[in-house]
DNA sequence: ACAGTATATTCCAAAAATAGAATATGCTGC
DNA sequence: GCAGCATATTCTATTTTTGGAATATACTGT
């Protein structure tokens, strides 16, 4: 994996959000989706390139689909991702408040209604 | 500094090379384009686009223009070039390459028929 | 003032990245 | 098989990035 290729997809804080929020643990799109704010297609675009490059995988259960980081993690990313999670500018805020509402949203998934049913939410956990 | 920013500037091996050579000492241009090979308008530009993000200052002696890394360097852009330099991939080795030809290049500049004159040496060294 | 050298900028074309609308795919429940 | 949902892909327009040729600028030595 050519360094290059990872600084491209930190380049873009849309991005750097999506991975910052599966390396946690894996995330199925909807949620990604609301925790972004941003449209289906925006999303699973950015998610495709991620995947072309390699670092995230997908898979699916039942209509949705899981994404997950490829493992191993290259270590220029994973450097990175911890460093602006500790950062102190918009951008490190942006990604600790996607964790805390990462983990509002996870709280809300065993609830009855929640769209996502059970089973994904056992895949998420058990990750 | 938007870490976007950072990333978009490192996200080509030419502007890693310029920078992980301008962070050891100031270098002029006709250095740089020695050392990477590259068209003079290309550096140029190149330079001229890390300066336009604030990640390097120029100055000039005579005819030359000498680049250096600008204080107080983003902690983001020392930890990757550090880690660039360390990784042991085609960048890495590049960068290694690099900086042993750079030391080979002021070397030369020592003798009379350099092109840089000792003047700009001075201004290096002491830099 | 003039010629030469180093570097920067402008101009233009080509390539790449981004975005949204529309459509397609794959799955589920009936 | 059909309707509905989640997600992916295609198509197309727009913007951004990149690269080279030509030209401009800033300086030096004579």
């Amino acid at each position: 994996m050519e360094a290059s290729e990872i600084y491209k997809a930190l380049a873009d804080i849309q991005r750097v959000r999506l991975l910052s929020l599966i390396q946690t643990s894996p995330l199925c799109v909807c949620h990604l989706q609301t925790l972004l704010d941003a449209p289906q297609v925006k999303i699973s675009k950015q998610l495709a390139y991620l995947k072309s490059l390699g670092l995230v995988e997908a898979e699916r259960r039942g209509n949705w689909m899981i994404y997950r980081m490829a493992q191993p993690v290259p270590s220029l990313l994973a450097t990175n991702l911890q460093h602006l999670r500790k950062s102190e500018d918009s951008n490190g805020w942006q990604l600790q408040a996607d964790t805390r509402a990462r983990t509002q949203l996870l709280k809300q998934l065993t609830t009855p209604k929640s769209a996502c049913p059970e089973i994904l939410f056992k895949a998420l956990c058990s990750a």
